[in-house]
DNA sequence: TACTCTTGGTTAATCGATTAAGTAACAGTA
DNA sequence: TACTGTTACTTAATCGATTAACCAAGAGTA
């Protein structure tokens, strides 16, 4: 049924090892019998064996932790991500193999499927400073990238959204509406990408002539009862904003709930924008201003940078990836 | 480096073969051997090498393609999916391998990968009748299970969503609400689900006297776009409907758009409910009334299936998985 | 001429499990 | 006593690739 290399072999008339050393364009061999080989291997329709060859080398796989149930939910992009690492896996000739967390921290199960030869490396979502995954990963040897980081706060590599530019031009596109009190709900400070997000922000302040109050700054947790909680603190403020960044989109989601709960329009009464540009962003009411991410090109680079890493082929550092502004209804002049 | 059961077997003073047997319950071993095996391998932390293993027996590996790029995101809850796939797929011991679709047809890279042993069985989304993916599939001895489709027009097994009973339902509180003209978008008629989704609709219709009107019957592509023109040609109608039941959340999006270009209010005017209940459902304006699926536990379902196929046990036969209406402000009573 | 390199191959070991076939020891039975 | 079964193992073949080691033939060189 399956062919195998020693039915392409025999029909070539050569050895295996030959077959072999065509198919991986390694070891010496002439044209003719090249051309033999790969006449054979197109014949018979010949596909290597995985488990062979991954018994023998590398299994050609990268891996993806799902975070468990109810956070699985948090990120409702994360099927556009995984869209691109398996894009960008396909291009490198792997595949991406998916483990639902369940009771194992991340790093036990990751360490298990590279251990077991199931996967070669890993993908790890959210990074914080210092994260513990990617120290007990590095440190056993499990090549590992990271999802939307910059800087190196983090013992593995990563691939960087450009935060920092991203808060930057949503806070200037505020200070350019009139605002001149302008908020943040910042996600929590140990997710490597905060400090690059409240960097752009404060800049932004800082060439406008304004330092920020740090009435105005508000730690979060991720969720959108925090950014509910958050929108309440702010607004029982002397000096409430008249425009907030949110440093996600749920927690922009869960500031519109405050505000509307507290009777105030937003778009008018507050300009609020917010990070990720979810496909619910489009669809609030008003429409969220947003920065979108591009969570594609994210997946891509991030899979193209794991190969990389596993095949410790050099790659020229790559660019922090732009966020753009989504500009929708929830962001508004100043009202007088 | 990595342990291997030759370290077992030494440490626990036996062959490898009986590490085999007590490590897989084949074979006859003593107890007391049993335990001595048993400590070498919790004292080594020994775990079997998945290549050497798949490649004398299965990959324990369940294949899923993912859509190209435009439609991977035509279902925002497909994450949802793949999570209670990976959960079901651990449950049995199994992993969910993701492929992207590239140029190759699905069935196509999913005969690759079983042929390569990456994959032991795929899961098909979205299954048509006489579905080709399954026919060839199926006719290469590749196991496969389809998602949410029910009844046996499908040359594979598969999991099935009541949409029959979430039709009659939602038809049903349509009724009650008052409404006599009560339209349906479906989707196109060569999907699995189309015929039973209609069939719950007319009986509906059916217990309350009426039958339905071939007028306010349109059959709708699959995108936002199908469900506006849907809507429009609707409303074109000497006698518009006061009600319509879309197949599907992204036509009852697109049919919401519609009425709004067509200065209609949608839950005072008109009623809609969609189905599906994605994220964005209870986030439109006003939101939307809908069946919900229930993803998760289809995706669990439908892992546990393919490894009974898999491994050619039995399993009792799944009972049709149930919608829940989620009643929003989009239905409401006839106005009058 | 005699020696060394290349080039173009082959042979055989190897990766780490599973499993068919074989065997020794002992119990049960005719 | 001799034979048949069980039980509890071991030996060794096997899955399908990769690759180190070896080898023959011809080209180049001193």
């Amino acid at each position: 049924m399956a062919t195998t290399i020693k039915d392409v072999a025999e029909r070539a008339q050569v050895s295996t090892a030959t077959v072999s050393y065509v198919l991986n364009g390694t070891g010496s061999v002439a044209a003719a019998t090249r051309r033999r080989v790969l006449d054979a291997v197109a014949a018979l329709s010949y596909q290597p064996n995985h488990a062979a060859r991954s018994l023998r080398t590398r299994s050609r796989t990268l891996g993806l932790v799902l975070p468990p149930a109810p956070a699985a939910l948090a990120d409702p992009a994360l099927a556009e991500l995984v869209a691109g690492l398996s894009e960008g896996a396909a291009d490198g000739g792997y595949y991406l193999l998916l483990a639902a967390q369940g009771a194992r921290s991340e790093a036990e199960l990751g360490t298990e499927l590279a251990q077991t030869g199931r996967i070669d490396g890993l993908v790890l979502l959210d990074p914080r400073i210092d994260d513990e995954r990617a120290l007990i990963l590095t440190a056993a040897g499990i090549p590992c990238v990271a999802a939307g980081a910059a800087g190196n706060s983090l013992p593995c590599p990563s691939i960087g959204l450009d935060l920092e530019r991203g808060a930057y031009d949503a806070t200037r596109h505020l200070l350019q509406l009139g605002h001149r009190r302008i908020a943040m709900i910042a996600l929590p400070s140990d997710l490597v990408g905060s400090e690059s997000f409240y960097q752009g922000f404060t800049t932004a302040l800082a060439e406008s002539g304004s330092v920020p109050d740090p009435e105005l700054i508000v730690e979060a947790g991720a969720t959108q009862e925090a950014g509910m909680e958050a929108m309440e603190e702010l607004l029982s403020r002397p000096e409430p904003p008249s425009a907030v960044l949110a440093a996600s989109d749920i927690l922009a989601f869960g500031a519109m709930h405050a505000l509307y709960d507290a009777g105030l329009v937003v778009g008018s009464d507050l300009a609020l924008v917010g990070c990720g540009d979810l496909p619910l962003a489009a669809h609030t009411h008003p429409p969220l201003t947003t920065l979108r991410v591009p969570r594609r090109s994210l997946g891509v680079a991030l899979a193209k940078r794991l190969i990389a890493l596993i095949e410790r082929h050099d790659l020229d550092p790559q660019p922090l990836l732009n966020l753009s502004l989504m500009i929708r209804r929830s962001s508004a002049a100043l009202q007088r």
